[in-house]
DNA sequence: GTCTATAAAACGATAGAC
DNA sequence: GTCTATCGTTTTATAGAC
């Protein structure tokens, strides 16, 4: 139960450390610290920092695919999941001001070696993929209302939030937490979400 | 003539190098190499790094100031003060795939030292105020159509600039402009900018 | 699986000659 | 104003004991 409970630690920091100061803006040093274990010893679970950065970004997939999963499962209209994916993302951004996982790729892309970039292409595609799918289906059943093809309408939402979240080390939360409200609003068929 | 031409070149290639890999990934040696001249030259004209990221800052402050004293001077609508802003803002960024220095400030904020996040906070400031006012006149005037108050829609506008010219790197510069058309046409009161 | 110890390289920065 | 030379630190990474 606890063999690779090292590991998820690692994980655990290692992202958090990635989304406040990015792929070259942490060490080794600064994982080992909190965790109480040594430079080496993260060495063994992961040989390059390139594999942490992969593992990160591996892990970080399979925790959204499971979220859609679940999304799919339990709750039925295209709005409910999309304010789901909203609640994710915001969450983490008011708790820590990090960036996830795919605003770190775009901001630190020349930084990043190519197995990083791989793994980071199948993350973009993944999320714009479901954020289309979502958006269409939502326009099909009165959900969303927005005019154009849904991949330009994912695009345009997903910029609109990684600049938010990430503008929100400098204008706040509060300021961040209003676009995104403004983003979903606009994008919300009916009325009664509007702000004055 | 040549007086302080190396400080202006070093600042040229430090501003490119900020844009591209961010603050803490780019060394001396990086701006050295290209400009045939040795570390100890860059520490002559700004002893710290710290001192060059604010110089970079305070440049590119002083750039869209001139830039918009000549938008007063010359145009006169707010429409076109708003194009020439994003004539800037997206053509460096289809050249090189960099980002603006208020763009390096937020991605790269936990990385930075003091000077250059208050430097950063007077920038945008001043950013967020122009365009605030740009959107209210041009509200006043019949050039712009939205709702609430300029300053949030001044905190949306430049979110989505920031988000798209930094998912440019993973979508390309045409989905980039695809998503700035967009923004500026959602913006526009008049029809005959929309897409299909 | 974690440790000590260390290598090899890159980093920001300084001293002093020219 | 630019150079050579170097310092002290931090970085990623490896070898080998336990």
């Amino acid at each position: 139960m606890t063999r690779t409970d090292t590991r998820e630690r690692i994980l655990d920091e290692a992202e958090q450390l990635m989304g406040a100061r990015g792929y070259s803006g942490f060490s080794y040093q600064d994982i080992a610290r909190p965790l109480g274990i040594r430079n080496a010893a993260i060495h063994y679970h992961f040989p390059t920092k390139a594999d942490l950065g992969v593992a990160v970004i591996q892990r970080y997939r399979d925790m959204l695919a499971a979220a859609w999963k679940d999304f799919r499962a339990g709750r039925t209209s295209p709005r409910q999941q999309f304010d789901g994916y909203l609640h994710i993302f915001t969450h983490e951004a008011v708790r820590n001001q990090t960036l996830c996982p795919m605003g770190v790729l775009t901001a630190d892309y020349f930084n990043l070696p190519d197995s990083m970039l791989e793994a980071g292409t199948t993350l973009k595609r993944e999320v714009l993929e479901w954020l289309a799918e979502i958006l269409a289906s939502g326009r099909d059943s009165g959900d969303f209302r927005f005019e154009g093809n849904p991949e330009d309408e994912a695009l345009m939402v997903m910029a609109t939030l990684q600049g938010a979240r990430q503008m929100a080390r400098m204008i706040g939360t509060d300021a961040m937490m209003a676009i995104v409200t403004r983003l979903r609003s606009d994008l919300v068929a009916d009325a009664g979400d509007r702000a004055a």
